[in-house]
RNA sequence: GCUGUUGUAGCUCAGUGGUAGAGCACUCCCUUGGUAAGGGAGAGGUCGAGAGUUCAAUCCUCUCCAACAGCACCA
């Protein structure tokens, strides 16, 4: 005698066991028709569930947001009952929903290619117009093994022995096709839709394992309606507009090559923003009491030996030999990271509680040899530069450092323009260094330190560092991929191995804890968030060119460069624009430059002494005498941490 | 590194087994025009690199390099 209370809070008695379609033909022809799935006590199982004892009872209609779920997850199976229809002898192994859309992964001696994806994605049309009925069955695991070994789906067989005693084993079918499949799903393969699309293929590893054989995997995404996945696609190609290897190239900020593969070649412009950020990083550095430092660039393997980066992340490090036979007999590695060196610096003279917590800072150089799969712009490069610092303090300051670190790093960001970021709370990984009961104080300290600092964190289970627990915090890019800028990470192990000490306060000798923690990560790959977090559009005190001075006719060209004087005296970055070109011409021309203010001159404003401001891409003009044009720019020019102060202050 | 795709002028791209084309950018000329592309002329390419097949390769085959998407990696 089952009990279901709905949403608003309505309670219905049914007569032993019903099943969620019945409720639903109970209430109303029109949610019989609706109902895709249900939620019974909060979780989300097929209609055709029964429901044997009193519940909460959900439906999920296509205008709820875990529809999507379901449609997705609908869609990857019929994407496998297509791909096995049309290509025979290809085994299914998983294929779940995820962000936008669905996969599933194959195992096909030939990998498939886009150019499948018009057959398949006609079958699958096909499919789903045939509207055969999800089916869900248990079985045993004997049975179910049985199953999937008759079929010949080798990787289904491993994934059943591999599932825990405990656990249900459940099939569904549609039609003919039968998948191992935890569920749940909707009522039928009609109730997908239609707007479906394949995307891309790429090849996976079986189970996320380098040493297991390579699946092809075929991307899609699915929506509810036309409406929705045209928005989703036009989406996509509005953010790929924003990608900073696209405004890297039209505002001419940087390029790659192929004789320096993963390196930057920064242009002028592109230069000028990164010493913008960099000056206005050192400045925030400089006021939260961290004392900068330069270390060498090339150092002899035996530091590396000593850190334990050299037998970790040998593969990865660039080394390097002369050819003087003295010496030819040396291995130099050009530094992956700062660390060692800032211990070094740390380690000369006697150091005493009373310098701690110290907090050693550096704009570090550092290289890696990253596979080639994984560079990417130049958010992911082989050469770049860490706005590194290693905080030495004693255990008890942990916590308080991390609380001064979110504050610092909070504000740079939302002076950067991201007010928002995800935090990751990553632990021990399975190959580290140093025992467990160290491993037990790092993580503890760092989540009693969240715990003070209020950061909510995910955890991210086993990717710590190597020789402590880390925090990340993560930026996401246009296209909605993440990216880990920031960080924090407590290690205990680094001070031992390379014989960090201080004197304490009862003058025994101890070992400093260090905290590693970077805000931006590497400028190279914040420049990149940077640009595609604005577009390329950057506030005026991050613009690489503030101003263009414009002419309308060349009588003008004497006052341009009286007024580009003044502009130039009150510290702003300003170009002239003096080309034999009409004025319609140079403000599209600037506006594709994503130039922030054009100052347009002619006849009348050299005649007044005036200048014309217009913000690109706007049209509004406004019209200052040039004293106000400068004094109007330069107050506004002024980075944010410096915007309190008076602008006769700053430009001076 | 793995799977797939791509590589032609500075940029975006078309094209062909008989040594290449467009638009924009660039140079010059005309035009001095008041806020979203004025007109004309010209110059510019070992078709990513190497090898092979062929009478002949930018095009077909192989190897390498790089980029792109995803996977794996990320001190």
């Amino acid at each position: 005698m089952p009990a279901i209370t709905l949403p608003d809070g309505s309670i219905r008695q049914f007569d032993g066991g019903v099943t969620g379609t019945d409720v639903a033909a109970a209430i109303g022809p029109g949610l019989a028709k609706a109902a895709l799935a249900m939620q019974v006590d909060g979780k989300l199982v097929d209609l055709a569930e029964p429901i044997v004892s009193d519940a909460a009872l959900r439906f999920i209609t296509r205008r709820d947001p875990e529809a999507l779920e379901l449609i997705r997850h609908d869609t990857a199976h019929v994407l496998a009952e297509a791909v096995q229809e049309l290509f025979p002898g290809t085994q299914v192994t998983i294929g779940p929903s995820i962000e936008n859309g669905f996969y599933y992964d194959f195992a096909r001696n030939e990998p498939f290619t886009p150019d499948d994806f018009v057959a398949i994605e006609a079958k699958m049309r096909e499919i789903i117009g045939r509207g055969a009925r999800f089916q869900r069955s248990v079985v045993s695991r004997e049975d179910a093994i049985d199953l999937f070994t008759k079929k010949g789906e080798r990787f289904k067989v491993e994934l059943i022995r591999d599932l825990p005693e405990s656990e249900t084993i459940s099939l569904y079918s549609q039609g003919d096709w039968i998948d191992l499949c935890r569920g749940p799903h909707m009522r039928s393969t009609a109730d997908i839709g239609t707007a479906f699309k394949l995307t891309k293929v790429a090849g996976a590893y079986w189970r996320g394992k380098p040493e297991n054989p390579v699946l092809s995997r075929i991307y899609g995404t699915a929506w509810r309606d036309q409406k929705e996945l045209d928005a989703y696609l036009h989406m996509l190609e509005e953010a790929e507009k924003r990608d900073h290897r696209r405004i890297g190239k039209e505002m001419n900020l940087f390029h790659l090559q192929e004789e320096a593969t993963g390196s930057i070649f920064w242009h002028p412009k592109g230069w000028k923003l990164y010493r913008t950020v960099e000056d206005y990083m050192r400045r925030r550095l400089d006021r939260a009491d961290y004392q900068e430092v330069k270390t060498p660039q090339l150092v002899d393997r035996r530091l590396w030996e000593a850190s334990g980066h050299w037998e970790k992340f040998r593969h990865a490090m660039f080394q390097a030999k002369v050819e003087d036979k003295d010496e030819a007999d040396r291995i130099y590695a050009l530094k992956p990271m700062n660390c060692p060196c800032h211990v070094q610096i740390f380690n000369q003279g006697i150091r005493s509680y009373r310098e701690l917590p110290l907090r050693m800072a550096e704009f570090g150089a550092c290289h890696r040899f990253e596979p080639s799969g994984a560079l990417h712009g130049i958010m992911r490069v082989r050469a770049f530069t860490q706005d590194d610092a290693h905080i030495f303090c004693e255990e008890h300051q942990i916590a308080e450092e991390t609380v001064r670190f979110v504050a610092l790093l909070s504000g740079i960001y939302r002076d950067l323009g991201f007010s928002e970021f995800r935090v990751k709370f990553s632990d021990r990984p399975e190959v580290r260094a140093g025992d467990d009961a160290t491993w037990d104080r790092a993580e503890g300290a760092l989540k009693e330190a969240c715990a003070i600092a209020g950061v909510d964190f995910e955890l991210n289970p086993g990717e710590g560092a190597f020789y402590g627990p880390k925090l990340e915090f993560v930026l996401r890019d246009a296209i909605g991929r993440d990216w880990q800028c920031g960080t924090l990470q407590v290690d205990f192990v680094m001070p031992e191995r390379l014989d960090a000490v201080y004197a304490a306060e009862d003058g025994t000798r101890k070992r400093p804890v260090m905290l590693h923690r970077a805000i931006l990560g590497s400028f190279e790959r914040f420049l990149g968030m940077l640009i595609e977090q604005y577009a390329g559009r950057f506030p005026l005190w991050l613009a690489p060119v503030q101003v263009v001075v414009a002419t309308i006719v060349s009588d003008a060209d004497p006052y341009a460069r009286e007024v580009k004087a003044a502009f130039d005296k009150a510290g702003l970055r300003v170009e002239f624009d003096l080309r034999n070109e009409k004025i319609n011409r140079k403000v599209v021309d600037h506006i594709e430059q994503r130039v922030p203010v054009l100052a347009v001159l002619g006849r009348r404003e050299a005649e007044l002494g005036q200048v014309v401001l217009r913000r690109l891409p706007g049209r509004e003009q406004e019209v200052f005498s040039l004293a106000e044009a400068v004094a109007h720019l330069a107050k506004e020019a002024n980075p944010p941490d410096m915007a309190a102060l008076p602008a006769d202050a700053v430009a001076a």
